[in-house]
DNA sequence: GGCGCATCATTGCGGCAGCATTGCGGGAAC
DNA sequence: GTTCCCGCAATGCTGCCGCAATGATGCGCC
């Protein structure tokens, strides 16, 4: 773990420097806002310390450059100011945390810890399938990241499918997960639904289609 | 916007509830680590904010609980308990923030927008639709530099729209960030909230549109 | 290969569930 | 006291979806 620490006062410096350096923290030095904007470039930190008093200027003007580069490397603000209203300003600023001087070591890696810990995967399940992205979570299909809209009995029977992509889904199954036990089917409704949702991914060149497999189900496969 | 507030002091839960609604959020409160435990099942709030003395045990018991879902919605431990120790003991469960009691409302909300403004990492505080714009962190829309008021429930609507801009919002997601669980509406109020807000959309040419999915949500998309 | 049956595909149509809109009144905030 | 938000109910309307009729495609059997 690589740390970028921005820090103008010498004897400070070093103290966290060796302090983060016992936890086996890797850490680069930059007394200046200038040295700063250089190290950032290079892109290799997983988090940077901000003084904000630094002789070319408030460490804060450094924060819209780090967020214009979105990559989300958490900043905590360290600073000898600790007013209320600078701490505001701090948080505000787009920085994750800030830390009113003087504090303890103990705290400044405990948040430290906090801040990285945080990347926890928010991964949406969403899957794949050509051209065609379907969101489980929020129920919706797109192309290209273009909403693909479809009516509610449509979309279930796409999700059913595509949740089993590639592999047949009996008949069954699909009227299972289109209707609940109230509902009373005496038709070929479920035809219907596959047939307008054949026209509508081919219509929008979705990149997969509908394969019926006679006398037992449907399967989605990606086209050629 | 919806919080879970953890905190068994009743006068101290007004207090913030008060102080969040002033800030057009929606405030579910949870006096016991129980109910707390019930209110997360829900899974509708963007963020909460935890009290460790609780009457049926130290409220970081539940972070390991919320942590599980690794849904990452992100945890502020509000406490008395001020020593170093303790603070660190937050973090280190996994609190994303700390808080030691007494402290400003102001800071509390300020602590709250950098951790909302995090899960996006890279998407800004600020979000831009046709003419429209919406900043998150003092929650107010805007139209060409002019403030584009909006009532308390029409804002909501507009705001978990416009963070998924473009896509769609399931119906009940929607209800969910507007009301919270002590609300019991048997109407079509939301539907109401949504008429109001499109002709204001209209009215003041915002750029923007909400389109209605039958059976399924909305989605907020840009005019042509 | 020809024939027939069973299953699937497609399309038009009509009923109705769900949505949009509006006026009204209670009630909270100031 | 006044303002205005907001829930509620009534109304009209859109378009989904179930239905049935017709055509197309396999599949088996002779």
């Amino acid at each position: 773990m690589r740390i970028l620490l921005v820090e103008d006062e010498a004897e400070m410096a070093a103290a966290l420097s060796s302090a983060l350096k016992r936890y086996d923290m890797v850490v680069d030095h930059a007394p200046t806002l200038a040295d700063a904007e250089e190290a950032i470039c290079a892109d290799v930190h997983v988090a940077i310390l901000l003084d904000r008093q630094l002789p070319d200027g408030d460490g804060l003007k450094l924060i819209p450059k780090l967020r214009a580069r979105a990559d989300g490397v958490p900043i905590i603000v360290l600073t000898a100011r600790g007013e209320l209203a600078d701490r505001i300003a701090g948080l505000d600023s787009g920085a994750d945390d800030y830390l009113a001087k003087p504090f303890a070591v103990e705290e400044l890696l405990a948040r430290l810890r906090a801040v990285l810990r945080r990347p926890a995967g928010l991964s949406p399940d969403v899957i794949r399938a050509g051209r065609l992205v379907f969101d489980l979570g929020h129920r919706e299909a797109s192309i290209d990241g273009q909403p693909f809209e479809l009516p509610r009995r449509e979309l279930l029977v796409l999700e059913a499918l595509i949740r089993r992509m590639g592999r047949t889904v009996l008949r069954t199954a699909l009227e299972e997960a289109v209707y609940n036990f109230d509902d009373e089917i005496q038709s070929n409704a479920l035809d219907t639904h596959i047939s307008r949702l054949r026209r509508k991914l081919a219509d929008a060149n979705a990149g997969v289609e509908i394969h019926g497999i006679r006398g037992v189900g449907y399967l989605l496969k990606k086209l050629p």
